[in-house]
RNA sequence: CGAGAUGAUCGGGCGGUCGCGUGUUUUCACGAGGAAAGUCCGAGUACCGCAGAACAGAAUGCCGGCCAAUUACCGGUGAAGGCGACUUCAAGGAAAGUGCAACAGAAAUAUACCGCCCGAAUAAGGUAAGGGUGGAAAGGCGAGGUAAGAGCUCACCGCCCUUGCGGCAACGCGAGGGGCACAUGUAAACCCCAUUCGGUACAAGAUUGCGAAGAGAUAUAAGGUUGUUCGCCUCUCUUCCAGUAUCGCUCGAACUCAGCGGCAACGUUGAGUCAAGAUAGAUGACCGCCGAAUACAGAACUCGGCUUACAGAUCAUACUCGGUAA
RNA sequence: GCAGGAGUCGCCUAAUGGUAUGGCAUCAGCUUCCCAAGCUGACAUUUGCGGGUUCGAGCCCCGUCUCUUGCU
């Protein structure tokens, strides 16, 4: 789990980087993204992706995925899950959300 | 041996590495469920210028028990279903009134189509035994009786009234009488009777820290208390910005074990325990061993009950039915 | 978290407790040199699912599933 530090939790800034981030996207995975002072990150899964049980484990994999690449540039952005993304194991998710980074330029 | 019935239990365990939340400051401890779910009932708790009346509205409806509380729990009664163990049931009132009962049928709450009898008759009359329709057709069935028939009379059953015994009661088992009536069904149709119900739900609300603008001036205003009316109450109210921090937030009708009372729900006594409290929201990643380890599924103020989802495994019974053997 | 609403052919929709209606679409035929339009006919709904009340349920009652709206 990530320290609280380095998430992001304001409703509003959610919008923030919404309307004001570049955004990159794989088949599982979208990212949206914009420079900061600190790196911040924040995970959505939507209601539609499953039930909260499914819902609650892929959050945790995605934050187990960052975690493990950190430290990450000063960044505020968003990771949000698809539909594809229910049906990966931990492996393919971490691949996956690398490969993004690597696109966007992100990775530390 | 096969097919069932009922009542229960478990819902992976142990260890290692890297991380997260809370508490303590650490080398430590604890960290989702039997349904956490649905939100269908019932409460606690908080607030609403205190809780008054009438109407409207809603819910419930056999009896007893239990509970903080409930129609939802437990036990019984009755009815229905099943060969049976057993299961299911919103189960008051239809002579207070209103509505509805398609099609079929002569006729649907009132009647005579066919038939039967009477008769000279195709007239008039008697007749609900038989026919056919229907969910329902004048209590059922048999005998007597009769012109033919009919509770017209009688036996048995049903119904109603009275009454004895048993049971706290619902009700059960009998006895005597009525001679069957305003005569069917539907109240999960309106309704009647009885009982109950103030509203809003922790995003309730409390404390702290703050701003900006505007309006009314003692009443036929505005607002609150409930949907309406009455009654009662109030001096501040409205709009905009910000929406932060702390509390509420987990010791509670608590849980575990044992004894006692009770068929049971449950009660009671003793001993022991403190066991999530997050706030964009904590349980993940990797590995080893046992191994069938795979289901349904993730706390958001807290409890009691109900309902629904669920892999696999286990236990109990003077349980039931069938087969085989002795 | 809390409070409401809806579910009927492939799509849209009607139905007072009594054979579930109509339009579009689909299929076949007629018409045309061919297509479209038009005309005629056919097809398909056991009313989301499971129970109950009733002689009889799309309708009444209970449970359940799915979708959806509002508050925040």
């Amino acid at each position: 789990m990530l320290k609280r530090v380095y998430r992001l939790t304001k409703h509003g800034s959610f919008g923030f980087v919404y309307r004001k981030g570049e955004n990159k996207a794989s088949a599982a995975f979208s990212l949206f993204y914009v420079r900061s002072a600190t790196f911040r990150i924040g995970f959505s899964v939507s209601n539609k992706l499953g039930k909260a049980v499914v819902r609650n484990k892929l959050k945790r994999r995605m934050r187990a995925v960052i975690e493990d690449m950190l430290p990450l540039p000063n960044y505020q952005m968003v990771l949000v899950a698809k539909h594809k993304a229910t049906e990966l194991d931990y492996q393919a998710i971490k691949n996956d959300i690398r490969g993004l980074f690597q696109r966007a330029k992100l990775t530390g």
